[in-house]
DNA sequence: CCAATATATATCGAACCCGATATATAATCG
DNA sequence: CGATTATATATCGGGTTCGATATATATTGG
């Protein structure tokens, strides 16, 4: 997840560790802050691979930076993750929605549309959180507000990103209209 | 967030791994995959601080079984964790879901509520997932359809269970009528 | 009767994440 | 001028997670 996000934003533009931290706070640290011992390996880690090139400046503001290019390696290999994902990429919110935050670098509409109808199906999927046995328990069967709560946000996030899947699928697999990238 | 998960469906009933590790999968299990080698660890781990007791019995179905028990130590912790949830608790989805999950045995009304506040004052907290220098983007400024999904889901997401938590909040906070456990 | 499957528990190594800690520099404020 | 803050990078140890692997038993199906 961190991996993806460092490779997408570099995607953008070269960034140095400190700017991309502000990046990735921004884009999950609300919900899950990130480390610097998270994200300096997790950038060793990339540089190693190949996919990261790393290139000393004097700082602007403070101390010197290391400035971080995306190598054509790098590219592939963002690109790869955002056509293959793993299926926890797809289940996962957080996982998830970083990899939104970056599937327009996917050029193909068909190739996006394809990821985008693997969220569809998981969502699809009948999930029952609570069982008695092997029955599935419904909302109205708690007493406990809160597993009712639970099952009620639930079910209304997975409609409200269900009508977005099905409007921007058909925006996507509408031959001729392709979306700006 | 498993061993929450762990606590909380011991507080009900004695359990095994299995069962235990069937009941996780069905809570979370479809967004977030819990391995035995994950599961294992962290009920030895329980184990070892005197929060769950272990007695071996014979197989019902096929090899023999150890079943679980909360100890009156291991209700206090998980009343603990209820009461006084982490940051991460309150921020990641997957964790806040288990937390409520469990949240009613939380005795008191008054406990339950100041949790639920907490999870209210996160989800008014202006955020911004995307920022043009300090100026965060608003959704309409993205090309990308993605992003701007990201956006719009998010938002409906967070609106669904605003309306939640204020309709419950004022049913626990109303004086006199409490909510069945 | 044998194989496959479901039930049931557990460990190991590799990888990963986090919190604490360390270092260095420029700007700002009193 | 000194302290604090913001900028900027990095490591280390402890703990956690995962995937693979191992073991054992009862049932089911061919």
């Amino acid at each position: 997840m961190l991996e993806l996000a460092i490779l997408g934003f570099l995607r953008d533009q070269p960034l140095h560790g400190y700017d991309l931290r502000t990046r990735v706070a921004a884009l999950m640290g609300h919900v899950r802050p990130i480390a610097d011992g998270t994200l300096y390996p997790a950038i060793k880690r990339l540089a190693d691979a190949g996919w990261v090139l790393r290139k000393d400046e004097p700082g602007v503001a403070a101390a010197p930076r290391r400035m971080l290019y995306l190598t054509p390696e790098g590219q592939a290999e963002l690109e790869r993750r955002l056509r293959e994902p793993a299926d926890l990429d797809i289940s996962d919110e957080n996982r998830w929605f970083t990899l939104l935050a970056f599937l327009r670098h996917l050029g193909e509409p068909k190739e996006q549309a394809a990821v985008l109808r693997r969220r569809l199906a998981f969502l699809e999927e009948p999930t029952s959180f609570f069982y008695d046995g092997d029955r599935p328990m419904a909302a109205e069967e708690f007493p406990d507000p809160f597993r009712q709560g639970l099952l009620t946000i639930a079910h209304a996030t997975s409609q409200a990103e269900l009508a977005w899947l099905h409007t921007t699928l058909a925006a996507l697999e509408t031959p001729g209209e392709t979306p700006p990238s």
